[in-house]
DNA sequence: GTCACGCATCGAATCGATTCGACGACCGGA
DNA sequence: TCCGGTCGTCGAATCGATTCGATGCGTGAC
């Protein structure tokens, strides 16, 4: 291993002149800086991990925690945990996985044993017992998601409120008056994800502010849950003209379901989804869709921390506003 | 943050004792055991993770290289990472998250600064870039996947190989004469993903010793992609009796097309798999299949990890055998 | 010509553990 | 009683960087 006294000598300077030219925290000559670099350069020279971490008393490591929970979209979890690996390189930093069946004593270590200087978790809860202990910690961290208190933590998330009004307003716009939301499993409510219901409430509030009839279905993430909800709804809701999917497993086959019912996609029924866009345009009908942005949350995730990591303040709460984009699936309610 | 001499202090000894103490690296009498095992919880210590890695040249962090490209199933991947995660855990391990974009750039670094201890590398090509390098690195790794030339390696993966004659003999000693593979996207073999062109294989060389007249078609992970192989398979193969899939996407849409086309599955085909169990079993007609078992394969590869750092040889190739489990979409081919 | 100031560099302390060699106490055997 | 050998503990060196304070040199002002 070639260390930073090999660097030093190669280079005729001091172990400390390597370290200030290479960092860049103390001005130096151009001069000596570039033979620095060279000699580095030369030697393959790789700075300790372990020992700048001692020095410096920063690891340049994030902690990422990750849901692995039944109801939960595996491909948002990992484009989203993609874009948090490549946005924390792109700010010298790397990525410790964690799983959340870590729970609190995982958080703890990680962060006590300063094996990473920040966190981020995902999967937050409306009632989430994490937070005292997020808040006790001397590290900085970011939460996916809104728990019912966010007060002194910084939290960040698609609107998901914004997102369920904005699919009603969508089809109230479009003359529909009778809608449905048909939702993530019933498991994720019981346990209060704070995105799914928020959901409810936008689609509940808007459904409301606009005189609309709504109903809400919990759905499992099977075909044959999706075929059992089509009928049920059709049964419940023969008026129903308008339909909000929030489970993306269920997206395509649930409109398999209603066009085997009888039912065109959009003809008869207009059907908006929350979902990652590029679901929403596999579809054999792309759903017009409000887009889930894994990949922008991810990214805006890591960048508050690296500004809490630099000792600016930033705001605790950043909601990001839905965008809905119009695809085939929706049209004017026929007359 | 509490450190070792504050914990040497309050039990009343040296903070060498301490550490032997904890690691149990030297007898320590039971009796000062107790007392540092006491202090150090009263206390509350953490190791400082950096201090220990300088100290003892070992991070007790492993690296994993994940696959972003196209074609490769999420899900697997994503219960493939956490298998590894929580295999490292039980033995006391933490893990570092790289994307493949990384390159051998993000593999040379994590490795020469010491950061990680070891690395588990996924989606391996036949012919694979990284070899050299990880020849070269000085801290052991374990493939997951064969490439062609794996001398001095070490791999683990399912056997595919035979995985795909799995199937094929099983249609074969159900009297089917007639079979098809039904194979991941093209850009999967053009770029010569070892596990896709092994299931090959074995599909076809099981076909040629049973008799069987067979052919390949991959296909993209899309539903309409697979309606339309389900449609040049009846017309191309009309004595077509027996499928293989390799692609878990399609898996539920190709069976659904097969219906929609007056093809009853088991009836007029049968279908078998390779893919997760949990997949097979979630399809309308549970399906025949060969199970991927990533949790397996990452904690076997976490094993193997631990035997190289613990300086023990471990076998280069670990071949996982098929294990077939017999469901609802196969039957006797019909006279 | 002298003094003060700034820039570039150096030396030494520091970060917090692990580990090696040494030392004292205690035991049993001769 | 003396000696060799364990067992348990301690002290000090070490790992490889960062960082603070100090120093020396050159420059410009008066």
């Amino acid at each position: 291993m070639v260390k930073i006294t090999d660097v030093a000598r190669h280079a005729g300077v001091s172990p400390s002149t390597v370290s200030y030219a290479l960092s860049g925290k103390r001005p130096i000559s151009e001069e000596t800086r570039q033979r620095v670099e060279a000699a580095a350069r030369e030697l393959g020279y790789r700075p300790h991990a372990g020992a700048r971490a001692l020095a410096s008393s920063r690891s340049n490591v994030l902690a990422l925690v990750i849901p692995l929970r039944a109801g939960i979209h595996v491909p948002v979890v990992m484009q989203f945990a993609v874009s948090v690996v490549t946005t924390a390189r792109r700010h010298d930093h790397d990525v410790l996985l964690l799983t959340q069946e870590e729970g609190e004593e995982g958080l703890r270590r990680v962060a006590d044993t300063a094996l990473v200087d920040a966190l981020i978790v995902m999967d937050v809860q409306l009632r989430e017992p994490r937070l005292p202990l997020l808040r006790s910690l001397e590290r900085p961290s970011v939460l996916i998601g809104f728990p019912a208190d966010s007060e002194g933590l910084t939290c960040i998330d698609l609107d998901f409120k914004a997102a369920g009004e904005a699919c009603v307003e969508h089809l109230a716009r479009l003359g529909h008056r009778v809608v449905a939301l048909v939702g993530s499993p019933p498991e994720v409510y019981v346990r209060q994800t704070a995105f799914a219901q928020r959901v409810v409430q936008g689609f509940t509030a808007a459904a409301d502010r606009s005189g609309l009839s709504s109903s809400v279905h919990p759905c499992e993430a099977s075909p044959a849950a999706a075929r059992l909800v089509a009928e049920q709804l059709l049964r419940e809701h023969p008026a129903l003209t308008g339909v909000v999917v929030h489970n993306e497993p269920i997206l395509e086959p649930l409109i398999e379901a209603f066009e085997q019912l009888g039912l065109r996609v959009p003809g008869d029924l207009s059907v908006t989804a929350i979902c990652p866009d590029e679901l929403a345009e596999s579809v054999r009908v792309p759903v017009t869709s409000v887009a889930l942005p894994s990949a922008e949350v991810g990214e805006r995730a890591v960048e508050l921390l690296m500004k809490k990591l630099g000792g600016s303040a930033v705001p605790e709460a950043t909601l990001l506003p839905p965008r809905l984009t119009e695809r085939a699936s929706t049209m004017p309610r026929s007359a």
